[in-house]
DNA sequence: TAGATTGTTAATCGATTAACAATC
DNA sequence: TAGATTGTTAATCGATTAACAATC
């Protein structure tokens, strides 16, 4: 199993995952090209993106579950790891509430917000947290994955703090560019720049 | 102005529209190369990107009150348009209260949900909509474009219920490719998926 | 066997970057 | 003027697709 890949080419892995899972239970095999016209890509770049995976049997097509499972463990869903939502607003709410980490192998354990107000609340069943000993609490809870839903204005800030406490991944939903430290990884979602550009296609 | 732009282009304009609003205000010109800097972007690609919008001036650079406009009005925010919320849940919800789309030109206007525990509510002051009769209260509405935010099982039921009702477009959350006709456009946001691609970069 | 399918090498396509003339 | 900056043409880079040998 090599390891080179782009990420481009790891952003379709999860997408094949969905579409594998999605199956009638009794498809056992499937071909790169049933895949990809399903998928509506090319069924070169399907078996491309599949042949790391050592699934592949001529004349046969992968064998779903086998696919399914080669494809997780590449995404690194083997290993649970845990993550934290900080900024218990609308949206850190919902994503605390969404049952759809645990298919990645990703355990939301708890959210962090600074109102006195939510702090020693529970949100569908995880615990708000205050932020002052952050460290000691990601710590505790084994955190290095976290989910930025805080208002833009506190994005950079919160974001630094988190940074110090030893947080090393952050999926950030402020419509900020963060600036981050050499080691760090961010990745950004940002609703209304994607409903807008939604907009301008129609 | 030249209206010949790649979908990776358009998307990076709002990128730009939000570090060019970042900046403080006594900020009236920036060059490419500041942008590029800024956003951590060749300076190259940053002028091909703006060069649409004729504000360059050499030797100046971009009056930036001016850029923002243009980059806005290639985005369409200037024309305001109507949208909804489909599937009133914890996104949904959250979706409905966060206010960033205004920024953008548009306006959301209603959830539908076909929970009758919350048809008749309001979220956030707008009002929560049953889904009989959706044509018509669209329709009503004026709008053609929607965030799907209905549990995956659901997704391309309730896409085939909006498209036949009038919607062209949607930004879709559940993790599920749609199949949609010819001249539909539909974007994806699969949360999960990017916190797990997160992960295997860390 | 013949035919369907995989995986890989070479070719193409599209996006980014380099080079550079134009301008103020 | 000299120097900073733009916009565009040509070159490069990276990702996708075409061609094809291998296999069962």
């Amino acid at each position: 199993m090599k390891n080179e890949m782009t990420v481009t080419a790891l952003q379709r892995l999860p997408v094949y995952i969905n579409y594998l899972k999605s199956l009638d239970e009794d498809v056992k095999y499937i071909s790169s090209g049933a895949i990809a016209r399903a998928l509506g890509m090319g069924e070169v770049l399907v078996r491309k993106d599949l042949a790391f995976t050592s699934q592949g049997r001529t004349r046969v097509g992968y064998m779903r579950g086998e696919l399914i499972s080669a494809l997780e463990k590449r995404l690194g869903c083997n290993d649970v790891k845990n993550a934290a939502i900080v900024g218990a607003g609308g949206l850190g709410s919902a994503l605390l509430a969404y049952g759809g980490f645990v298919n990645y192998g990703i355990n939301i354990v708890a959210a962090y917000d600074n109102d006195a107000a939510k702090i020693g609340t529970q949100i569908a069943g995880k615990p708000v947290c205050g932020m002052d000993d952050l460290q000691k609490s990601l710590e505790e809870n084994n955190v290095t994955l976290a989910v930025l839903c805080v208002p833009a204005k506190y994005a950079q800030q919160v974001a630094d703090k988190l940074l110090s406490c030893g947080i090393k991944a952050i999926l950030n939903f402020a419509p900020v560019l963060l600036q981050v430290p050499q080691g760090a990884v961010v990745r950004n979602i940002d609703v209304a720049a994607n409903l807008a550009v939604l907009r301008s296609l129609m």
